[in-house]
DNA sequence: ACCTGAACACCGTTCAAGT
DNA sequence: ACCTGAACACCGTTCAAGT
């Protein structure tokens, strides 16, 4: 059946998430994954096409929750906001996906480590980068397109590199670990609003 | 001869430095260094007692010279010294490290991906952020000592990851870019000279 | 349809034998 | 002293044979 085919499948990923949190990237077998399921290798590339395929699924889903929590941040009323709360809102939905994703730190270097999955981590970043744009219109944002979209890629990068950061520390630490991100965010977004930048064009430059 | 060996070594080191920014770290074979430099395996290992130690010796040299970077900046006269001016100094000494390292990108992911690298990773970050925790006294900093090593490991990452991006922008985009790695460093450190924080016990909370 | 596990290719490492 | 390359262990992947 098509249902138990999709089971397995769903058993395999949740096998290979909990075992990269415990035993990290560099032990992770094919033959430790089949073990730990008790089921054969062979078994196992039945339903995967080899292993880069395996962590290829489970970082689409950690992709895919960070897009679900950017969509939220987007409804909310980003025109009457200040940025402060925008800030706010977004480091609350974010700060959950980072909480929640069983082994955050070995996906991430397997995606930095893994060919394929540094694809789909650059075509989510874009995605981002375009939702994050869009925002920036929203909130009245007064800088060229390609501005935008460098800020946004700053901003991704800094939040991603603090946010995993925090997943690591603990209580009152965490806390104002958070609210320096906050600050930072908000530095470089409060002189975007401020200059009302008359240079659009001159990225034309180098190749 | 030592000298001789130590002259093959050091080629061994370069060989591998080129070849990692040419195919990338899954692709480095200890039988691709030792053809590049017209040797064989076994004679590569009369160098290194394995893989992980020529990278080790990468990783050690590039951390060497972000520490001779901060012992510089330590040099100027920071008690007469603007925070402006501080991270004006800061991000020029750093910035020049990661431009000249050839290879910083897969030589970073070796850094998180392999066990024994990430150690001396630490290690370095740990060194780094004693640096700046002095540095922040000779700048008049107002919080615990638990506070600055926490802003300086956020700093350190957050200065990490944006002088990579910046390695990979040109032009205009770069300058940008570090105007804003600027900005939001000001912002973190900001808040603490205003701030005369009055909790300075209250990490103990957590174990 | 799903599973098995021996077999193959490949890479890191070793070592007996060479100069 | 330094080098060689066949040999070994290990891991990802395949496939002929099983249920």
């Amino acid at each position: 059946m098509q249902a138990r085919a999709r089971e397995r499948a769903r058993q395999i990923l949740e096998v290979t998430a909990r075992l990269l949190d415990k035993v990290g990237l560099d032990d992770l077998t094919t033959i430790l994954i089949a073990k730990e399921l008790g089921i054969s290798v062979g078994s196992l590339y039945h339903y995967f096409p080899n292993k880069h395929a395996i962590l290829y699924a489970l970082a689409e889903d950690w992709l895919a929750s960070m897009t679900a929590a950017l969509e939220e941040v987007s409804e909310s009323a980003l025109e009457e906001c200040t940025l402060d709360e925008f800030v706010e809102v977004l480091l609350d939905k974010l700060a959950k996906v980072y909480q929640e994703q069983e082994g955050v730190l070995p996906l991430v270097q397997a995606m930095w480590g893994i060919p394929e999955l540094s694809e789909i981590d650059e075509r989510h970043d874009q995605l981002v980068i375009t939702y994050l744009c869009k925002m920036f219109e929203r909130l009245g944002f007064a800088c060229p397109p390609n501005e935008k979209s460098r800020i946004a890629r700053l901003m991704l990068e800094t939040m991603h590199t603090v946010l995993v950061t925090i997943t690591q520390q603990q209580g009152h630490r965490a806390r104002r670990t958070r609210e320096d991100l906050h600050r930072m965010l908000l530095a470089v977004m409060d002189a975007r609003r401020a200059d009302a930048a008359p240079d659009g064009l001159d990225d034309i430059e180098a190749p």
